[in-house]
DNA sequence: GTCGGTGCAAATGCTTTGCATTGAT
DNA sequence: ATCAATGCAAAGCATTTGCACCGAC
């Protein structure tokens, strides 16, 4: 399952069904609130922040309080579903990830929009880096700031 | 100024004389405070948190309020003398950067500690990943998270 | 005496939590 | 009936700010 190709893979099966599915898995339900956050969520272009999502979902035919939106973030991130991405200063940003490879940002300084994009020779860069070191790499992050 | 060599350039003068200078000529004062929060950074290994820099300033002869080490945090980072780290989730962490290349970061996830690692072939892909989107690469930041 | 700097305490803003209520099986 | 999920409001935190006082030039 997942991660396998480059930019992005096929997704055989709606996300929806994997959160479901994980949901289940440990006892929880799949209720029309957390449907509502993933779809909002899967509606989005690249990062989000949690105050724009709940804007979005206010507007809902499922209302969802913010402390659902919160709790449905976490499960979420649980999940691997989605990702935070630390800005600085600013509040977190998350986005995307599953079915996806971990994105590369590039961050335009001057309209602050946050371009993904993906180094597939990163992972062998960080790789390498670790092993030198005698450590296993986990994740990494790039941010790119540039502008037009 | 500065920026040259690799890991880390000769740097000719002290950090509190560049801060100093560098509030001269904003009009604004180098006090005992100031000086107290920038030594306590400098005696720092690697990324520290607020809040040990608070508990560091503490036991220190020149006591130093919250307040205050929270404002010369953001002179420092204007100054160009630190920078802030966003870590996901958990508060930021901060680093001297004046004087060294832009650090690209291997954080330990199991023990915290920041190791400091020079990609030169980075800069080429950022180059060449900005340019394909007609931008202008200014900087970039590499953080590569592992356990041993 | 004018300015900036400091400390304190209060305010802010994002996120989490306690609790009574609601809904599904 | 049971067990988890929800909404609301309150609580928590890290950080910022308002304000009165202090000290250097």
């Amino acid at each position: 399952m997942a991660e396998t190709e480059l930019p992005r893979i096929e997704i055989v099966e709606p996300l929806c069904a994997v959160f479901r599915r994980r949901l289940k898995s440990e006892g929880a339900k799949y209720t029309p609130e957390r449907a509502q956050v993933l779809d909002a969520i899967i509606r989005t272009e690249g990062l989000f922040e949690v105050e724009a999502l709940i804007d979005e979902l206010r507007h809902s035919r499922q209302r969802v309080s913010k402390a659902t939106v919160y709790r449905t973030i976490r499960l979420l991130l649980d999940a691997g579903i989605i990702q935070r991405v630390p800005f600085e200063g600013e509040t977190d940003r998350y986005q995307l990830v599953y079915g996806r490879r971990p994105h590369d940002l590039i961050i335009r300084t001057d309209t602050g929009e946050a371009i993904p994009v993906t180094v597939p020779e990163l992972e062998a860069i960080r790789d390498r880096l670790c092993a030198e070191r005698g450590l296993r790499a986990q994740s990494h992050r790039l941010h790119i700031f540039a502008s037009g």
